[in-house]
DNA sequence: TATGAATGAGAATTCATTCAT
DNA sequence: GATGAATGAATTCTCATTCAT
């Protein structure tokens, strides 16, 4: 109506990316509310209103973090999932051959799937939706790439035989992910029965990358 | 190994009782509306509703089948899961070595598994509830009877070292799921590549369980 | 995971097009209560929840009926929409002069429109979303149709001189709306001064249409 | 006709007071950002942050400055709708016959409304709230007094036959806005197109005002 | 005065389950 | 027995407004 100004249809300012803080920053507080949250009851019995109240906050102030409850999970997601890998990578890049250092990394994540046994169960078989399963399914391929590396070391080297080092490296994780995540789920083993079980699972890696008669044996 | 069949347990102590009919029982239809459903849609996607439309009859005809959807959903993976482990479990018996037997088993389980992607996704990663998931779970421990067996003779007669028949045999499964069902849910691979991927899998199960440098290779 | 079925990924049944009754059709009760809602409060202050309430059903079964509350609104301005537009065209298809007929259209319009004035108003300037919008300015244009006849009809018996018959048809619908509907929404005017006020906005527009000294008289 | 303005009042009763301040004053800086705005996306689509953004200010200075979004909605309309009333009053003060000056204030509107028309439609046909609304009504109200004022001259001097000057010159009100504001809104016509309407329009009402056979003719 | 993080009431929509016919 | 319309609790997300710093 105005001749002077005639603003062309722009997209309205402060639409989308509103994470922008400096103050109280409410992101760990919020992120730890719906780790503990998954941790406990799963991916699915999780709603923003929980969150927002275990966090000891408003619902309005949850979505002024993350705009939808998909991005939440999937932070919660990468987040822990990145947490392991970067463990089980570190173990990895560590001295030693090839069999030891794929022993003690695969050891390394069973003891500690073993411990938050629910938030490794919504990690490994409890997909929500399409992007959050994309999360998850990235948590396992970069675990596989950690086995996949070591695995390539010893073929180069000659300690272990030439294989599809990808198709190994998911062999191992579905070992452990099967043999340590999944069933046990919910049982209350003991601890020692447990430590047995992983020591034959990781055993079965071993033998199966390498075509020989390996053992495990867990350095203390 | 005897002839028994495996069961993946169905009924669930606590719970009503399924009814029972006399006339036109719907029970397979509506079993088979909701397996289609299920194997096109996940478990998440189908509702009631569209699982009587599918069988053709009204959502109060389904209710007088099944109590409630958990119920369904539990018949569903049990009776599918039923069927993969027989078919599994006939390989198994055949004759031959505990080898030969073994990796034709897994050929088989990932030949249906490769056909029939999304229900093998549903029943091995896409759990909803908790009941449903421990009809799940029992799935995966049928399954891993199946190689226990297997395995329990193949070191009975020599064939394999001594192991834990049970962490080698959860292995199995979980590298077949891990190898062939989850990470290849919606990726569209071809044909032979596929082929490969599933021989390179179960020669590492071979030399898993066997501890020797065993080559897996498919009979046509 | 069962060769024998692989369905393809379908449209799960019974999704969108819910809408089909036989037995006690909500329908027009809905409508009716969401006319009388709007009419009374205009298309901004009605929730779905105060529809449901107001038609004494659940807010579900309004669901039942239209899968969105953009669809109810829809339908509530086309179907009152039509009914005022064919009124005006029943009278403007009688017998008469092309003048005749006009005024005559005009003035059911006007007489109907100073009824129910919070109903015209939002079908005249209470816009929401686009989608409602869009059904809203079928009016006008249907209505404006409704008088585009008639002056093409005076134009070619030389009742009037040659003009652009769709612009006098919107100068008249615009008359209509401004004179009546839009400033007087809320006033409580009398009755005969409003009767006075339309009689001279009909006049107006006849001498657009005419170029002449023409005056309308309401016919008893 | 004086040369006073015509004013689109603003002040509501009963509301608390604008605050007044000392310092910086933001307030012209808030409601340009508004106008701006409402210019763009229309009165539903603007939120307080989006405001406080462009104006580069926080929410809660937008605060201290309008004590809530209505009373800056009034605002908004209030101002732009004076303005556009200033300019139109203008022009009918000028020399000239009353019929030539109906014409150009006319005309002056049309083209103006065309220029900027998404806020020509929050002005016309957007209304949100009863206050906000009211505020539209008194500039639909201004503007008629002014075509009142150059009928009534036009009377007065015989140009024109006696008649309702409020009820033509709300005519001529409804013709521009459903004319040009209303249908056209999301039309994208031609520029001769649209001009040539105008023109029809205009036409139209000044032989509605003039009972004669007037044709108006844009002056450069 | 200015800031902007926090608030929370409110609105739309879904779907398993019930029950009168 | 079959039907399917009706139910309503539950859940996600929005945005005007407040108030401690």
């Amino acid at each position: 109506m105005d001749g002077e100004k005639i603003p062309v249809e722009t997209t309205i300012p402060g639409r989308k990316p509103r994470i922008r803080h400096r103050g109280p920053d409410k992101y760990p507080l919020i992120l730890k509310a719906a780790r503990d949250l998954v941790a406990s009851h799963g991916f699915r019995e999780v709603q923003m209103s929980a969150i927002a109240e275990t966090a000891g906050i408003a619902i309005g102030t949850l979505y002024r973090y993350f705009p939808a409850k998909t991005d939440l999970m999937i932070e919660v997601v990468s987040l822990t999932a990145q947490r392991e890998v970067d463990v089980v990578a570190g173990i990895a890049m560590r001295e030693g051959s090839a069999a030891d250092r794929l022993g003690a990394a695969a050891w390394t994540f069973a003891n500690r799937a073993l411990r938050g046994r629910r938030m490794a169960h919504a990690l490994v078989a409890e997909p929500v939706e399409p992007e959050v399963e994309a999360a998850r399914l990235k948590y396992h391929r970069a675990l596989a790439r950690v086995f996949t590396t070591i695995i390539e070391q010893g073929v180069r080297t000659g300690e272990f035989p030439p294989q599809s080092e990808r198709a190994s490296a998911d062999c191992i994780v579905g070992c452990l992910f099967e043999g340590l995540v999944g069933p046990l789920a919910d049982t209350a083993s003991d601890e020692p029965s447990l430590t047995a079980h992983a020591v034959a699972i990781i055993t079965f890696c071993l033998r199966g990358v390498s075509g020989g008669p390996l053992t495990f044996v867990p350095q203390p």
